[in-house]
DNA sequence: ATTTTTATTAAACGCTCATTTAATAAAAAC
DNA sequence: GTTTTTATTAAATGAGCGTTTAATAAAAAT
């Protein structure tokens, strides 16, 4: 007994409708309605589909996610594995890919961001993605800086990619790609003069002088 | 004939209660009787006082804004006008200030920061405390740098400060303050570290091989 | 060819929302 | 001390919400 619906056409549908709804008219009046009569369908259809709203809105956040990551997988793919500043600035990148740069899916991104603080299963996506970007950018980090100093780093480009998002989803003029990988690659530059000497000789990771005793990995 | 209402308290209370219920159940569900109730009075008194409920929002985060404005400005009015480091730390500590980082009121920074995108007024108010921070964080960096690497600087600050913020507030742990400032601080350490030798003397602001031919505070 | 399952909708349902109305009581003005 | 203004509420109002139901038609399975 194959478990295939015929109409494949109406998840991706539905979800692009929310998108669209929620960058003309926010998340707070995209209704079902609303949502439902940007795909031409009729409202009881999300039900069907998702079993209420709230899965649509999840699948919609869930959309947005996995395509992000995607990116990020596909730019990493074809840098070389030890070339380190290639695969942060291909992380970088990835969270600056045109497509997650679509007003659409800025407005949805930021909606989805602020509904997380109340919604455990949005939540619970948001810090899976959080910790991706973090991890990601810790393990190129670690191939050539002390760990302490790997995990400062990695917290502190996480945050210029959030912030420089952030500032420009509210800008009129929208976000300035080369731009933030400009600010972001200056930083790492700098980062880079300060390694200490014998960390730079092949598997020294040793940690010397941790000024913090935090793991910043938790805090963030 | 005076036009000082007797109940100078009424506005005020509101204002907490509104914080209060986004940080209980969120803006989308904060609705006038749950925010009333929280201030113990009718949900008809929202419209006396505020002409409805997005008057009431309005004020909500002006409020929130007034205070953050003010915490600068203590912390600025403490330092020496000449002592450029202390004053953007003074800048960056007073957006940090615990304050400002109160769940009640990081909540409520965040639903806003998203609602403002589809609210005129809350659009308006939110732009014009963007441009503040740049505008503080530009007065000083152009005291000790070139105009062109001041603005890159000064977005870059907004950047990280924004950005730890937004992760700060969705991480369970909160906003660690202190590494906040370490993380802005090593930033800008390492940003004076490269101001060309020309600047160094006084007056000479010009900006030498600008890179882009950006308004960076445009565009953010 | 008949049955069963899937896709879809229009309409109804019950609920909650923000706002208005009408009323009352206290305060201020005169 | 009477009038006017202000503060406050309970109740009514009407619109909009997400979801359910009942019905239909097409597709798949038998």
């Amino acid at each position: 007994m194959p478990k295939v619906g015929m109409p494949a056409i109406r998840k991706p549908q539905l979800i692009d409708a929310t998108m669209n709804a929620i960058n003309d008219v926010g998340l707070q009046k995209a209704s079902v309605v609303i949502i439902s009569s940007y795909a031409g369908v009729s409202p009881a259809i999300i039900n069907h589909y998702f079993g209420g709203k709230d899965g649509l809105l999840e699948a919609t956040m869930r959309s947005i996610l996995r395509q992000l990551s995607l990116g990020v997988q596909h730019r990493l793919a074809t840098c070389e594995s030890d070339d380190v500043i290639a695969r942060i600035a291909a992380i970088v990148g990835g969270n600056f890919d045109p497509e997650q740069l679509a007003p659409k899916v800025v407005k949805t991104w930021l909606a989805f961001w602020s509904q997380a603080m109340h919604q455990p299963q949005l939540f619970r996506l948001q810090r899976v993605n959080e910790k991706r970007l973090i991890s990601h950018l810790l393990i190129e980090l670690k191939k050539i800086m002390p760990g302490e100093q790997a995990k400062f780093v990695a917290v502190s480009i996480a945050a210029l990619i959030d912030g420089i998002w952030l500032r420009g989803a509210l800008s009129p003029n929208g976000i300035d790609r080369e731009l933030a990988k400009h600010i972001i690659a200056d930083y790492l530059e700098h980062q880079l003069t300060k390694i200490p000497n014998e960390s730079l000789a092949k598997n020294d990771l040793v940690a010397r002088k941790p000024e913090h005793n935090h793991d910043y990995t938790q805090q963030f």
